[in-house]
DNA sequence: TTAGTTTGTTGGTTCAACAGACAAAGTCGG
DNA sequence: CCGACTTTGTCTGTTGAACCAACAAACTAA
């Protein structure tokens, strides 16, 4: 039970005050709420190690910053008095993350407690649309989503974009983005430009580094031990990799971390969107899919249509047992086990969660996914990795961008100002 | 400024009160000391954002524990009171690092400030020795390091044992260790009974993390800048990868993070310690070198004698122009780059270290593994990672060890105990 | 009804950081 | 040499947040 409990010995570490105290307080029991659900105070005292009448205190302020509510009486307890108890209220603030891809654009905005508040996909061929106009579009998809948090009288706690390139977070800079054709742009100042100066933080951050973030924090939601590490893979034209450690994104120095798409490992084949050949995202995009599994003139191969339902038509082949997709699909998921038993070598992940089409074709690509891990990690049972598929789908990133805007929240609860 | 900054938010975090406020100070100024240098505490209160008066009254609590001491007047001045210069009083702590390697026992005590105070290495062939005889040895060798800072008058603050497998960290238990022919063994629980129950704490790691954090530790003390995220490859007849993040340790969900040397890339061939084929150490690992560069009577491939000494002679014919010793370095060194490429494109490091045979021989891998960073990682400019060699050598496992075990010192300094 | 249990609040205490005043110890210019 | 100025480090009192103990409230069980 100290502050420094879960220190880095390595960083330096920063000055604490009253100030500082309190607000760590504020968080560990905010967080404490959300993580484990409505409980008593005295509850919240005797599990977090705080007295009964601190958590009081930290209680009643973060219900006044209208962070928590207090609910209705205990009943399960037997003995003595029964507690009140207190919940996440988490109508009032919302995150909105936005995502640009290679084939449409999307928006969605959540409220503290992860509801979904305002969502919407628009299918279009980004590679063919130059990053002005693909900015304007994604610009006003932004408004309407802060223009539904407003009109629920929500305040809005940041706004965060993905994209599917290399980004540096900090800057919120673009530096490549190969599969929509971009090169260096700084993204957070154009959309910055675009939306007026927006008194709300904007962030900009990788597309599978955002989904692996939703995904965290599904599972933090759904399951009673949230993961200590966690891998996302996620496919699409290209294949992004994002890494949690710890309920932290690994963003590595420059901010150009889990570009595992570009893994030399597979045979020089077909040349990748970065010009190189051996990219592992020669085998397991879905171009590359696409290429084993159908003709040239197949519509399915038709970036101008929506990938879901493109992918409809895969699964539909699929459940049919046409030889062919089977085969793809088998091919494909190997070649995904061979990267996957790379990255659960090098990171040891507690899982690694399939996400873009990868969750979508899921069924078919899991068992020689697994098997390949098996086959190729060195720790016994793949180092107790499990493999799942992303509930998310394509929407993982935009709820991603979304949370990670909330995370601040409950960071630092005082961002959140009082009604006075 | 503030206690939540830097915290993950996903972690849940741990309630703070005025105890653990006071410790995380304790430990923000004596990092600043170690990291920064000798300082006067009015500028250690200007840098950190902490208040004079509160500065002084840590500098004296820390003075008391024995962990800073006052030096000189601040000469570099010019205006004003000179300052009375306050810094690190690494003489009295020490920590102990241990290692079993295939061919090798070491051991090391470094104190406080990073000074090495014993240091010692012992060529055996632990392979074919059972491993109860190896941990009577290694216990030995720790008793000795002890009594060598207990000689001083040291307080010890902790032993590490560095293990060239799968290390559970937390428990000390070792799972695999397939170039030592080692299965499952508790290690702490071993080296306990062999040390009589010692009062220190004692913990096991794996060798690439332990060489890693010392990698990390020597450039925090070269450079004014310290690296964000570091991956050190360390060779031997294994391959290991250490990763450290922010100053901490990428240990992965089991602990078994970083075998990066059975990574499947490699064409089937060489059979692997493992029993796999296509493991990345059968490309990059001493025993693939040696087989390319050497006949099977060379006397360099003789396990029983001094690495070192095996490689001086690698090192010779290289510098003589030996054509098949180069040309293997430079297969080496480019499958390496390969490998490097994957790890650089997952983990975006600042620094790529180089240790172990791949230091020794570095003059001649660094060019070829540069190249293929270069020609492989999609960031431009490999992602701004630097690729150096590591000073250590074949002590990095041990230093790191004993730094790891002073880094708790610095994480908590309330462990050490006040002279009353 | 009474004893026992648990909750949440209240008033007072403790502890550590902070703020401002101030003596100490130096430089600089005349 | 002296006074003005600057900087250091300590001292005294204040502030703020967590803690502790006592207690009323609310409920169960016998």
């Amino acid at each position: 039970m100290s502050l420094t409990d879960g220190r880095r010995p390595g960083s330096r570490g920063v000055a604490a005050d009253h100030v500082s105290l309190r607000r760590n307080n504020l968080s560990v029991v905010l967080r404490h709420v959300r993580d484990l659900g409505p409980r008593s105070r005295a509850r919240i005292a005797a599990e977090t190690g705080l007295n009964k009448a601190t958590v009081s205190s930290l209680v009643a302020e973060l219900v006044d910053r209208g962070l928590l509510r207090e609910g209705s009486a205990d009943a399960t307890r037997a003995l003595g008095r029964p507690g009140q108890l207190v919940e996440l209220d988490g109508t009032g603030i919302c995150g909105v993350g936005a995502e640009i891809n290679v084939d449409y654009l999307a928006v969605a905005a959540l409220d503290l407690g992860g509801e979904v508040v305002f969502e919407k996909r628009v299918p279009k061929d980004i590679a063919h649309l130059d990053p002005s106009t693909t900015l304007d579009r994604l610009a006003a998809l932004v408004s309407e989503a802060v223009a539904a948090v407003e009109s629920r009288n929500g305040q809005l706690a940041g706004v965060t974009l993905a994209v599917p390139g290399l980004v540096q977070a900090n800057t919120g800079e673009l530096k490549l983005a190969p599969n929509l054709g971009w090169g260096e742009l700084s993204v957070a100042q154009e959309m910055r430009a675009r939306l007026n100066d927006p008194t709300y933080p904007l962030h900009v951050d990788n597309e599978a580094n955002l989904a692996a973030l939703a995904a965290y924090a599904e599972l933090r939601r759904t399951e009673q031990e949230s993961p200590h590490d966690l891998v996302l893979l996620t496919g699409a034209v290209g294949v992004g990799g994002g890494v949690v450690t710890g309920g932290h994104l690994l963003r590595g120095g420059g901010g150009y971390s889990g570009e595992v798409g570009h893994m030399p490992i597979a045979p020089p084949g077909r040349t990748c969107g970065c010009g190189r050949t051996g990219c592992w995202e020669t085998v397991v995009g879905l171009t590359a899919l696409l290429h084993k599994a159908t003709d040239s003139d197949d519509p399915v191969r038709d970036p101008s249509l929506d990938v879901e339902q493109r992918l409809a038509g895969i699964t539909r082949r699929a459940l049919a047992g046409d030889k062919r997709t089977l085969s793809a699909l088998k091919d494909v998921g190997t070649w995904l086990g061979i990267g996957g038993a790379i990255l659960v070598n090098i990171l040891n992940p507690d899982v690694l969660v399939l996400g873009g089409y990868f969750a979508v074709l899921g069924p078919w690509l899991k068992e020689p996914l697994e098997q390949a891990i098996r086959d190729h990690v060195i720790a016994p049972d793949g180092g107790g990795c499990r493999v799942v598929r992303s509930e998310l789908g394509f929407a993982a990133a935009v709820r991603g961008g979304a949370e990670i805007s909330l995370d601040q929240v409950f960071v630092d609860p005082t961002r959140i100002g009082v009604a006075s």
